[in-house]
DNA sequence: GATGAATGAGCGTTCATTCAT
DNA sequence: CATGAATGAACGCTCATTCAT
């Protein structure tokens, strides 16, 4: 028999339910009852619901950062280097909608502000490799001369907004259609 | 002494504190107090909080598409008047940074989500001036063939995020900053 | 053209609405809305809604009380005249059905009990009729030897709950039902 | 140590002051006050307050039917039969007051109107001893040809009333005029 | 470690009462 | 006289957090 690892149950209770329901949609009972553990267990393994959530955050985070990075190669054209992270992107977050939705809500959180605070004063671990492919592209002149944020903007912001809609069932992003979407973000960006 | 109009100071108060701290960290004491009123006037002019919220979000779609709409000439090219939207809508959120905080609280958000259907389905008043011209540059042929709902996340998420970005203080959007985006907007739509 | 008196219009509307949803499914600006009033009217009229409340009371006992006492003979004999008095009473409640609940619903409260006790000490005005009816019985050994309240309860006790039951529908008090209900409490009383 | 059982102190309390200052009179923080437990607590026991105060009264129902039915003997005479339920009725209320003045608030209030329906229409079931016994009487011709309704009221309306006038302390109910009460109450639908 | 009964601050909402007009 | 906008205390209810078992 697997060890069913409380802790494990009990993330995952919480990304299904935050996901579908918002922070103030997921209260700890329902959690606790979903996960099949009693509420004063979530408090063993999390010091609040903030840091249990915050945790979750950057599961999410690595496990996606660990997928992106796979097969990612650093000797490739910049252009080649960013279909490689849009596609990866958006096909992580196609067979991982729950993770997607819950990230939204994050970052439309007061938790959200402080680590996009993070990404643009390049403290943050795993997101470097998008920072150097902009400014690396900005370098090479294959790149518009625009500022970083709004770099990432124009390479990232479809992307998220696109997931969304294909989520709530207004596209069907199939392969086809996702290569052509981050060729699109590519023509955004490039000079 | 001009009359303050207190369903005037409760909407601006209500706007501001959603605008920061998201619809749960804005309790209706906290707005009455901010307001200069007392609680039970909110329900003199709102049914409840729902209404409030609901309302306050008509009101600025309200005053967007105005301001969009102004000076649009839809007998001018398709680009033209792409830059025209684009460009305008980055200015009204800029001028009006909490109105902007306020769409996206809504957007994520329980209520949002029927608004962006109703979007899609072409149901929303306001709303057609992009799809027609979405539609309308396809037809023409000076958009690239993809769906509506990938050139609309193409066209205006990136905007989007530009403008989170400037109103947390990663970048300053001026003039020029402004167009530049919009054009690049425009090379991730266009054929 | 007659006028309309705001002060009855508000009685009117306030015995109405009591009568149907109790003390406390009536606001007061429900009733100031029925009766064609502003709410701060009311408080020309009446010093709060516990004085409205009691003053609406007094009134239905003064137009019982006097209907009652129609034809009322001191001169008859003990068992006609309780016959008339039960039959009376009978009749208003089932011609007066507002009435009827309203008083109940005052009984039923804080208010109600002082005005029990009044009854018992003897000094309502006009309840002295029922005290002196049933002490004359008593003295003139046609009625049994029992407590004041408790011949007083196994006189009318019945009549009120005959009275409810044919309001809410649970039978059909006509002239002769109710003749033969007072006589049967006659019964439940005489020696 | 007995263990002191929060569901019964919550339901003490709340028969107590319920009984005393009606459903309106007892906010849920008194109840809890008195009941020396958080107000939250009275959730985990009731879905709500209207379940608390609904559940109580079929408590009260059940003690009352059980101790009702106590030696009652079917193959007895009607009379006999009637006195034994109209004195236990009396013992009981007598010796229960507060369940006494519950059932009194909640037969009015808009819970207590439904009950009162059941019981007519015979759907409830401790309540048919009494509709049995009624019509049982009027069947063997020892009782007045009336309306159900109408015996029930001649029969326990004024016990009703009689009970009210002993809490209240106006009248005091020794054993002996007890029986002489529900006597009377025989007189009055003997035919 | 694991539990879930217990808590009470805090929420959205109602309504008797006041007072400027 | 008459109004009804304005008030805020008080309500029923929720839920993150604690702690005795």
């Amino acid at each position: 028999m697997e060890k069913p690892d409380k802790r494990e149950e009990i993330v995952r209770a919480t990304l299904a339910l935050i996901a579908v329901h918002g922070f103030h949609g997921a209260p700890l009972a329902m959690i606790a009852d979903r996960a099949g553990v009693g509420t004063g267990t979530i408090y063993l393994y999390f010091e609040n619901k903030d840091m249990l959530i915050a945790e979750i955050y950057k599961d999410i985070e690595d496990r996606l950062s660990a997928l992106i990075m796979e097969g990612y190669a650093p000797e490739k054209p910049v252009r080649e280097r960013f279909l490689h992270l849009g596609t990866a992107l958006l096909r992580y977050f196609i067979e991982n909608p729950l993770d997607f939705r819950y990230l939204e809500q994050f970052h439309n959180s007061p938790y959200g502000v402080g680590f996009r605070r993070d990404y643009m004063l390049g403290q943050k671990r795993n997101c470097n490799v998008y920072r150097e492919l902009l400014e690396e592209g900005v370098d090479r002149q294959v790149m518009k001369n625009l500022p970083q944020a709004t770099l990432f903007a124009l390479a990232f912001g479809p992307l998220l907004t696109v997931t969304r809609d294909h989520i709530l069932g207004f596209i069907s992003l199939d392969d086809s259609l996702i290569v052509r979407t981050v060729e699109a973000c590519w023509d955004g960006i490039r000079r």
